[in-house]
DNA sequence: AAACTGTTTTTTCACGATAAAAGACATTAA
DNA sequence: TTAATGTCTTTTATCGTGAAAAAACAGTTT
């Protein structure tokens, strides 16, 4: 099987929603950088747009004929890469009990599972070992560590050492800086979102990353900005976990980077310095109550 | 050719060594955990060591026939492992000159060039990316991003965040934690050094990462505590790099580590901020004398 | 019966091969 | 003569395969 095509199909899906705004196509290196794909690529997509008679295509000329519909879309299922389905795959089965410290990995079963070859297993595994929820032995199985108490207070631990140097960072950058006007809109964001938090709780999560990162990326250091990634997994399947009071916490929360960017635009780093903490206090609480109490944390 | 047996070789060398002490070998379990391989690679071992005439083996009994000889020893080259060798050649072309920062890396050309799969290559990359150096495009070519003066201070930002940190929480370890003992025996190892200083010089970088990894230990945080490989990672071949003023400069960084020690045997958190401090702002400076003025940092 | 040795099975590690995707080069149109 | 298209080459992503190494099982010895 080698290599699935899923850059296609995902590039295609995102071309025919294209097709709605506009009369006819822009050329093949435009509509590549346009898809974050190759020309190639966009080669392939066009091939196929004129077969299922969606445009006439000759040259440079890429009129649009009808409209895209429902079932020209590829499923969604086969539009996500090898190791997204594999996070997905590994993580369920992490979240969903039975997933004790101490217990063992194995490449070639979670490979047969996924129904995936062991190299791409490997590899993920390899990535996913920075998270610090599992580690590796010398020439033999992985060892994972378990989503415990433990992990949940060393990653806050880092996670808060690194927003508060960072927020400070932030408050001390020029006022000409373009941070400032994101930070403007993010602020409209969450006003807006602060308004219809009844029925729109769930868009939280995406938000609160792209806050966290903003401020973050103030730093200026490499470490501080990847270390996010592991806060954003780590947050993004608690999100998924702990569906308990979701409405309140972000309701919460909201309010709270409101406060946080308010302090910002203050430019008073006391006052950013306590909104932070505040926040970042609130934030631990919530990861660590949808935390079980750990069993019997062995070496 | 599938996969080398540099298990079994360095296994096979370390096992020489202990002819020397014994006249009759343990159970094979016993040298299973001695020497960190599975009962098959003993096996394999015992049953070379018969062949060659070192030993005699007969279920229990293994008698040592004879001393090793020069020539029984496998190969230096051939006991390290395949990701030894790759990151070797990789930090020599990123060392040796001609690294430019933006420049693209090709697993194929590097996979053909030290003469391995490109598996094993890209397994390395992967692991390697965590060290902040290099940057995968997606479906596309790594991006070397250069040992440049930002990564230095970059690296030593969080380095130094990490490791005030550690020694405060080292302080305040309770009187009869084993710590206390292991930091004594450094300290040992410290004046030894500083006596024998001009010619034993070169012992320190192995001295110095062990007495870092144990204040770093004393965090009890994994974030801190991985961190460490990148900062180890980066001293070993830093040193290998830059030889000025190597005495000198190991010199001045043993009387500063005993100076450290002293203030952790106080407990006094005020000296043991000032020492870590002024330990660190060298280690630092060192650092940074070593890396050329960066041409032009772009993008 | 505890700990060892002998044997078999399973897993990890690394390779070469192949399709997807990217990239380079040659050609043509505006 | 710049920027597109058409064509060809190279690189990346993934798999199946096989040897090395680990681990499990079964039979022995003390």
């Amino acid at each position: 099987m080698s290599k699935s095509n899923n850059v296609y199909k995902d590039a295609y899906n995102r071309c025919l929603r294209l097709l709605d705004e506009t009369r006819s196509l822009p050329s093949e290196p435009e509509l590549g950088t346009l898809l974050g794909v190759s020309r190639t690529t966009v080669r392939s997509i066009l091939a196929r747009m004129e077969e299922t008679g969606l445009i006439a295509w000759n040259k440079r000329a890429k009129t649009v004929l009808r409209d895209p519909r429902p079932d020209d879309f590829f499923p969604e299922e086969e539009t996500d890469t090898l190791a997204e389905i594999i996070e997905r795959s590994f993580m369920r089965r992490l979240l969903a009990g039975g997933a004790e410290a101490g217990m063992q990995i194995n490449e070639l079963e979670l490979a047969r599972e996924i129904g995936v070859g062991t190299t791409s297993v490997r590899e993920f595994l390899i990535r996913f070992s920075r998270f610090g929820l599992i580690e590796k032995r010398r020439n033999s199985h992985w060892v994972l560590k378990g989503f415990t108490r433990a992990f949940a207070l060393e990653l806050t631990e880092i996670r808060e050492m690194f927003e508060l140097r960072s927020a400070a960072a932030f408050a001390a950058l020029p006022t000409d800086s373009p941070v400032w006007a994101d930070l403007e809109r993010l602020e409209d964001e969450h006003r807006q979102l602060a308004r219809e938090i009844a029925t729109r709780f769930n868009a939280f999560s995406e938000l609160d990353e792209r806050f966290h990162r903003l401020i973050h990326r103030a730093s200026r250091n490499r470490f501080i900005v990847d270390f996010y990634d592991v806060i954003a997994m780590i947050f993004h399947y608690h999100y998924q976990w702990n569906k308990a009071q979701e409405r309140e916490r972000n309701e919460v929360a909201v309010g709270e980077h409101l406060a946080y960017i308010e302090a910002l635009k203050s430019r008073d780093l006391g006052k950013v310095d306590a909104a932070c903490r505040k926040h970042l206090k609130s934030a631990r609480q919530t990861l660590l109550t949808s935390i079980p109490e750990s069993r019997s944390p062995k070496s």
